[in-house]
DNA sequence: AAACTTTATTAGTTGTAGCTAATAATTAAG
DNA sequence: CTTAATTATTAGCTACAACTAATAAAGTTT
């Protein structure tokens, strides 16, 4: 009888996490740019880096370290920042999974939020949940008619109010 | 014309929302079990919210005194810890959050991470997405047959796999 | 090659959010 | 009414994740 503890924190998720996750949610992002970048470059300089994540330097050179030592990127003092096989691996899957987030906010109609959203929502959904919202983005695909009958339901619903 | 900055980590939406929000999430997660517990017995002990949140009095004591300066709860030194008006209406829209993304999972058909996912999206979620949310989620018990049509879907989706 | 510019690192600070250990206040029992 | 048990607080520590200021390395110019 394995006795599940029940948490009313977000922190205590995040904790029990941390023993299963190799990444926090900061390097989580970190590493979904480097990915992103590097798909196209091949490489990243942590100056560029830190532009894109709207960072200054010396917060990406703590993170880059800590990232070589879990054996994701090759990086050596003063020089560029590659992906390995892992580090790839692991990117892969964190830009899948903010596109899968991203798609069904689509759907669901944000606009204005939709990047913030997605930044905030993708480090904190399950992998359990993260498939079920991939199903409902494949059955909202099939179904383009339930999307449109929801979009007018939204639209009444705005006016009623 | 305003610049409107691009943010690529959570913390950097984190830190934009900070200006405008009240509360930090573990500060939302406190007074979110203060209102519950509040509602059936009118108010809460250090003790008491410490096991309910699994954390330890300390970390109570701390933010218990941070929620007192905000105005939102009533607490004197080794005292209860009562909501204020303002509290209350805060709390409300808390547990309400909570209640819309749980339902919405729900619906998904998470079950097992259910209170995980709920407690740790509900922080990041913009009211706009919660708008949104909240609408699908009345959309789908008017048609219940969209969400029969998912969960079929579901299934033949997890065989085909 | 020396001087300047760009890029990166180190050191030290801040704020959030937890923890333990020790102490203090309150409440309950003998 | 004094002792014991419960409850709460303070002080001080850790980790994450950002920041600035100062320094060091690398790359360009002239």
């Amino acid at each position: 009888m394995k006795k599940e503890r029940i948490f009313h924190t977000a922190r205590g998720y995040q904790m029990l996490n941390s023993e299963n996750k190799l990444l926090t949610p900061s390097m989580e992002d970190y590493l979904e740019m480097i990915y992103r970048v590097c798909l196209e470059e091949g490489y990243i300089r942590v100056n560029q880096l830190a532009a894109r994540l709207n960072v200054r330097p010396p917060s990406v050179t703590k993170v880059v370290k800590k990232l070589k030592n879990l054996g994701l990127v090759e990086y050596e003092k003063y020089g560029v920042v590659k992906l390995t096989e892992e580090g790839k691996e692991l990117g892969q899957f964190l830009l899948r999974r903010h596109g899968i987030i991203e798609e069904f906010l689509k759907k669901l109609g944000i606009e204005k939020t939709l990047l913030r959203d997605t930044e905030m929502i993708e480090h904190d959904v399950s992998i359990n949940t993260l498939k079920s919202i991939h199903i409902l983005n494949k059955f909202l695909d099939e179904n383009p008619d339930v999307i449109k009958k929801y979009k007018k339901f939204k639209e009444k619903f705005r006016k009623d109010i």
